[in-house]
DNA sequence: CTCTTTCTTTGACACACCGCAAACATGGGA
DNA sequence: TCCCATGTTTGCGGTGTGTCAAAGAAAGAG
C-alpha cells in the first residue's frame, strides 16, 4: 500500500530523518485499516509486530483476573506501540482497540534490531518513549494514591484535552468517542460516580457532556479543581 | 575500593559475563557505603551516575507536589537503579534511600554508552528491567483500580516476603526494617489501615508483627486472601 | 418511523476507609 | 538505668464511593 509520506514525516518519530532512512523503513512496513471496535492485537497473543499509529486512535486495555478491565493509555497519531519485543517480551502485555477508524502502520518483530542498528534515533526515541511511559505510569499511581476520585477525572479528561483535544471557539472538545465508562476504566473508578462528577460539572459550567461526548468549556476552571489542595 | 568479583558474579546481569568483561567493568566503579536513612540521589537532581546495589536494600520515593510521600520501589541487592539517562532523563525521578546498612558501586552516566556499545547483554538487561518495572507499574495501577486495601496490602507483603525473604522454619521473614507507613506508602493507604489489617491478621495468625519487623507465618493463607475474588 | 440496543443519569443505601486523637510499645541515647 | 523519640495500636465518627436499581436519552437497525 502506498503511503502518504509527507503525513509520517510530520511525526516526531521521522522528524530528523533524512527521506532515504523514512523511505527505508516504510517500505518493509505494511499499512491496515482499523474500524471502531476492532482490535489490533490481544493481550497474551504472541508479539510479531510493532506498530505505529497513522491515523484515529486506540485504547490499550488489560483485564485482570477477575475480569475487569482497565485503559492503561490512549494511542494518538504518531505514537509507536506494541514494542513489546523491545522490551525482551514475547507477548503483548494489553489489547488495542480502535475507538475511532484507524490506520496503522506494521513492521515484523524480527525487523527491529537491524532497524534500531541502521538508524540509532529509533533507538534513542524507543527509550524516551518507554521512559516517558513509566513516569507516567508512576505519576498515575501517584494519584491515584493520594489524590479522591474528582481530581483524577479531572486530570485525565486535562490530559485527553490536551492530547486529543480540538479547539472550538474558547472551549476544547475531545476528538474522538469516549464514554463515562472509558473515564472511569482511566482513573480507577466506576462510570457511575463519573456520571455524577460530570453532572456537577456541567452544572458549574466546567464542561459539557453528551453521549460518547465531551467538551472542556473552561479549561483553567477545571485545571484549578485539579490542582486544589484539600482542605 | 576493591570489590568482590565473587560476589559480583552471582547476580544475575553479571551471570554470563565473562571475567575480562566484568573486570572491565568493575575498575571504572566506585563503591560507596550508605547507611541507613541517607539518600543514594534526590529526586530531580542531576542524573551524574548510575549505580548497582551489591548489599543491603534501598526504597525509591516520590513526593507529590502537595507533600505526599510514595514508595515507588525497593531496590535490592543485584538490581541496577538510578540509570534515569539510559531513559534520556536529565534527572533523577525520585530519591534513593537506604533502610538497612547499604553498599552501592556507582559508574557516571557518561560511560553508559560505552558499556553498552562493548557489552550487549548490559543493553538487553536494561531494556528488560525496564520491561519489568513498566509492567509492575501496570500492576499497580490495576490493583488500586480494582481491589480493595486489604488484598493491595496482602499482595504487597507477600511480594516482599518473595523479594526479601529469609525463611525461618515455616515461616518467611522480611529481611530488613519495614515500618506500617512504609507499606502504606507502597499500597496507597494510611498506616492506621495497614495497622488495623495487620492487626486482623496476626488475630488469624496469619502474620507476626512488630517494631519495623515484619513475618509471614502462614503464606499459603496469606496468598488465599490475596486472591479472593470478593463476593 | 418505531424498535432495540447502548449509554447516561439519578436516587437510595451501605460500608470501607480516612482523619483525628489518644494511649501504648519499643529501642536507642544520655 | 531511665528517658525520649519513634513507631504501633485502637476507638470513634464522618463521608466519599461503590453497589443495586430503575428510568431516561440517544443512536443505529430494520
Amino acid at each position: 500500500m502506498k503511503i502518504d509520506k509527507s503525513l509520517v514525516r510530520t511525526f516526531p518519530l521521522f522528524e530528523k530523518m533524512d527521506d532515504a532512512d523514512t523511505e527505508a523503513l516504510l517500505v518493509h512496513s505494511t499499512s491496515r485499516r482499523v474500524p471502531v471496535g476492532e482490535a489490533v492485537f490481544e493481550q497474551g497473543a504472541a508479539a510479531t509486530h510493532f506498530f505505529l499509529l497513522l491515523h484515529g486512535r486506540l485504547k490499550v486495555t488489560q483485564v485482570t483476573e477477575d475480569g475487569q478491565q482497565i485503559i492503561v493509555r490512549v494511542v494518538h497519531p504518531g505514537d509507536l506501540f506494541g514494542f513489546a519485543k523491545a522490551l525482551m517480551r514475547s507477548d503483548y502485555p494489553g489489547t488495542a482497540t480502535a475507538v475511532a477508524e484507524s490506520i496503522a502502520l506494521s513492521w515484523p518483530t524480527e525487523l527491529w534490531p537491524q532497524f534500531v542498528d541502521k538508524n540509532p534515533r529509533l533507538a534513542v526515541t524507543a527509550m524516551q518513549t518507554i521512559g516517558q511511559r513509566l513516569e507516567e505510569a508512576h505519576a498515575r499511581i501517584r494519584e491515584m494514591s493520594t489524590q479522591e476520585v474528582e481530581r483524577r477525572v479531572a486530570h485525565a479528561v486535562l490530559r485527553l484535552a490536551k492530547q486529543a483535544g480540538r479547539k472550538e471557539g474558547g472551549a476544547v472538545r475531545i476528538d474522538f468517542p469516549i464514554s463515562r465508562q472509558d473515564i472511569a476504566e482511566m482513573t480507577g473508578t466506576t462510570l457511575h460516580t463519573v456520571s455524577r462528577i460530570m453532572s456537577a460539572w456541567e452544572a458549574k459550567g466546567l464542561v459539557e457532556g453528551g453521549r460518547q461526548k465531551l467538551t472542556v468549556k473552561d479549561v483553567d476552571g477545571l485545571s484549578a479543581l485539579a490542582e486544589t489542595v484539600k482542605g
